[in-house]
DNA sequence: AATATAAGTGAATATTTATTCACTTAAACA
DNA sequence: TGTTTAAGTGAATAAATATTCACTTATATT
């Protein structure tokens, strides 16, 4: 018998992350990723139920990546300001390298596709950023307010620096990365 | 002859963002539509040529509506952080009242609603905010660094926080709006 | 009040898109 | 090398959705 050819499910999250930046989620087709992955539209069946699974799926995997990238090299017990800046700093990178995967999971938070319990056990996954941000207040490093408030600031400031770095192709210099976490630290700290 | 009820356009526009604040782009068909908004599928028809023609007007709509709001009551001559804090101010207030049409403006720039062209012609409409930004710049009054990086850690703050503020259902008193403008002041100010 | 004209309707039709399936191809194993 | 089995194909079919149109309704004008 012939085996599965396990990489076909990666051409097809590759493709569809593609089609997906390019064009939204409301404009892909099952034909478009078919093309776009380079196999038959048929294929698509045998490695995925359906278009929702396909979508679904891709979530689940991209959650998991960030998640994990996040967190790299993290060492809790790090002066407070080096901690933050490796965290901010994972998420910066993982932002810019896997751009597509971001607007992706950005288009599925507002999309029939995942629905309100897979968002909410998804916002839980980046609890330890939360902590951090906890234990900043505690030590009087951070601004006394709402840990709410300090983590929406500091992952708004990231995703749209990376989201306008894309759409007008600006280069972004490692001199300017790290002025871009000055503001941000200084917009945190106490 | 019977005269047009040209309230019906605000309700498809009305009923157009609330479905796609709840479900995405991709979640809209012309049936949800006229049901949302009261009104037969044949009737959407009267009044827009076709589906991408709703989308189109009504992202025009938006792009207006906001540009107007971010501006209101602005006064160049002010001294420069009041006048940051007015557009600011009026930025953030506008995106948590009509943060259907935030939504709305977001999807249709990862959509094949929306051409390039247009695009590019939406983000010129925001460029008095930009020289606000390189006067602050020149009065030493911001960080010494490109205006791109800066503008788009405003935005970003802004955007990220609306966004979770409403998800979260979380409201947000006056005084914390003022310390989310500390935020946003420190992290740029030089 | 009668007429004309355009709005409004929603079932019928056209179009697009998802999914299936009869068939072909390729690998594993005897 | 032949047989078996599942992968792979893409045209055919089903399902969902956009759009039209023959008809009804409302109102402005005479």
């Amino acid at each position: 018998m012939k085996p599965r050819d396990e990489n076909k499910i990666a051409q097809v999250y590759k493709a569809t992350l593609k089609l997906v930046k390019a064009r939204g989620l409301a404009g892909i087709t099952m034909q478009s990723v078919a093309k776009e992955a380079e196999m038959a539209t048929g294929t698509l069946y045998i490695y995925f139920k359906n278009k929702d699974a396909i979508i679904f799926n891709l979530f689940h995997v991209c959650v998991q990546n960030s998640a994990q990238v996040f967190f790299r090299n993290y060492n809790p017990s790090a002066p407070y300001k080096e901690a933050l800046h490796l965290i901010w700093y994972n998420i910066m990178r993982h932002r810019m390298e896997h751009f597509d995967e971001s607007v992706f999971l950005e288009q599925c938070f507002h999309s029939p596709f995942i629905d309100e319990p897979t968002k909410v056990r998804v916002k839980k996954m980046f609890d330890p950023l939360r902590e951090l941000i906890e234990r900043g207040k505690q030590e009087q490093e951070l601004k006394d307010m709402d840990s709410f408030w300090l983590l929406s600031f500091m992952m708004g400031s990231i995703n749209e620096v990376v989201k306008r770095a894309v759409y007008f192709n600006k280069k972004i210099s490692d001199e300017m990365l790290e002025m871009n976490f000055m503001m941000c630290w200084d917009g945190m700290k106490a």
